[in-house]
DNA sequence: AAAGAAGCCAACCGCCCATCC
DNA sequence: GGGATGGGCGGTTGGCTTCTT
């Protein structure tokens, strides 16, 4: 790289800016916008290199920045999304409205990461460490639970790239001709041809797209690392029953309105439970898969999302950024479905979940994110264990 | 009260990639 | 195709502040 860029100029001026600085800057880029970075200090009459310039506005000056104190809630997001993603900055801070990679990078170097260490967690795998530095024995029963949170939400990722993976590909097939007619989801093409069996795959192909989605999206409570490897057994029990219904659609998310037709009530425990209320569809679900769970699995978003996308032929998740990879697995398990009226929702919640609109993207974002809240879902059961713990 | 330690965070560094010409 | 350039990114530094002894 030129010297240019690294600032090396003798005459240009370094370390902490000064408010007239500031007020220079913020002044030039008001009226004429930043356009070259390298052009603007002569411009502006500051005596900096433009990359100076320009981190200095990104990460301090910009109207759109959020400082002070980090929320709970910002809080529990940054441990979950650097658990799915790791020391990718910019890629949480994306999920984090009006933070920037810098603010949350010297917030996790500084109290989070510290924080995970204290509690007996590595901050880097997200796993509970090993008691070989004596832990007490209260550390000793958060790390136990913490660990059983993260075997349970791993066994129930693992269930959902299984899931994906067999219930699409029998979508395509020829159904058999004595099955009895799906009464549940009636806008499926010739639903007289397709088995109930193929209703609740098509149920639980979107049980598990939907909620890997959320998974994904709300950083998952995966306390994988994104680098660990996988075993899958195969045979873990469906986390559905077969003559249960379950409810995909939730009000808070809006994804009632991209799958409309598809849900049902969920029965649990010889109880109905209707999906009128969101919390309850949720609870259906978790509490069926912490019923049904093996916990004893290994397994991470990045390899469900690459076992979606290789199902489908796609790249690997590592060369697509993670909304992207979202967004393409979900496209791929529609196609395979080949419900025409899923599809198109599905496109138009996808243009509209992850367009160009930054401002909208992040909306999209948070509403995934506030999706847990009040909900008994794996992410919300550790971020409520974390808040205690912490 | 003072000195050293620890915490904190803005700013910098250097590498990388995309785009332009 | 390849060099120049702009900009993004993660890691690190250095100086200021706060805490501890």
């Amino acid at each position: 790289m030129v010297g240019s860029q690294r600032c090396e100029n003798a005459e240009l001026k370094k370390g902490p800016w000064t408010p007239e600085e500031d007020q220079k800057l913020l002044a030039y880029i008001e009226e004429h916008g930043h356009g070259s970075w390298r052009a603007l200090p002569g411009k502006a009459g500051l005596q900096r290199c433009g990359k100076s310039c320009r981190l200095r506005w990104t990460n301090y000056l910009r109207p759109d920045i959020k400082r002070g104190k980090f929320s709970l809630q910002e809080e529990q997001t940054i441990i979950q999304l650097h658990a799915l993603l790791g020391n990718r900055w910019s890629a949480i801070a994306r999920h984090l409205p009006k933070r920037t990679d810098n603010e949350i990078k010297n917030y996790w170097n500084t109290h989070l990461k510290k924080r995970l260490d204290k509690m007996g967690i590595d901050p880097v795998t997200h796993k509970p460490k090993s008691n070989v530095f004596g832990l007490s024995s209260g550390q000793e029963k958060d790390v136990a639970t913490l660990s059983h949170v993260a075997q349970w939400e791993s066994a129930r990722l693992e269930a959902e790239a299984r899931l994906v993976r067999k219930a699409s590909p029998l979508l395509l097939s020829n159904p058999p001709p004595q099955s009895q007619p799906c009464s549940s989801i009636n806008h499926i093409p010739n639903k007289a041809a397709v088995s109930r069996p193929q209703c609740l795959d098509v149920l639980k192909a979107w049980q598990g797209v939907v909620l890997g989605m959320f998974t994904l999206a709300t950083g998952g409570s995966s306390l994988e690392s994104p680098t660990s490897t996988l075993s899958f057994t195969e045979n873990i029990p469906l986390p559905v029953p077969k003559d249960s219904g379950i409810f995909l659609g939730n009000s808070k998310s809006g994804i009632t309105e991209l799958a409309p037709n598809i849900h049902g009530s969920c029965k649990l425990g010889g109880m109905t439970k209707e999906p009128d209320a969101s919390t309850s569809q949720w609870e259906c679900i978790d509490e069926e898969l912490n019923n049904q769970m093996p916990v004893q699995s290994v397994v991470t978003m990045e390899k469900l999302d690459n076992d979606s996308m290789e199902m489908q032929g796609m790249a690997s998740s590592r060369e697509l950024n993670e909304d992207a990879a979202i967004g393409n697995v979900m496209e791929g398990v529609l196609a395979d479905i080949s419900v025409p009226n899923f599809e198109s929702q599905l496109n138009t919640f996808i243009d509209g979940s992850f367009g160009d609109n930054v401002e909208d993207n992040r909306n999209y974002w948070n509403s995934l994110l506030n999706f847990t809240d009040g909900s008994p879902s794996p992410s919300r059961i550790f971020s409520t264990y974390a808040n205690l713990a912490l």
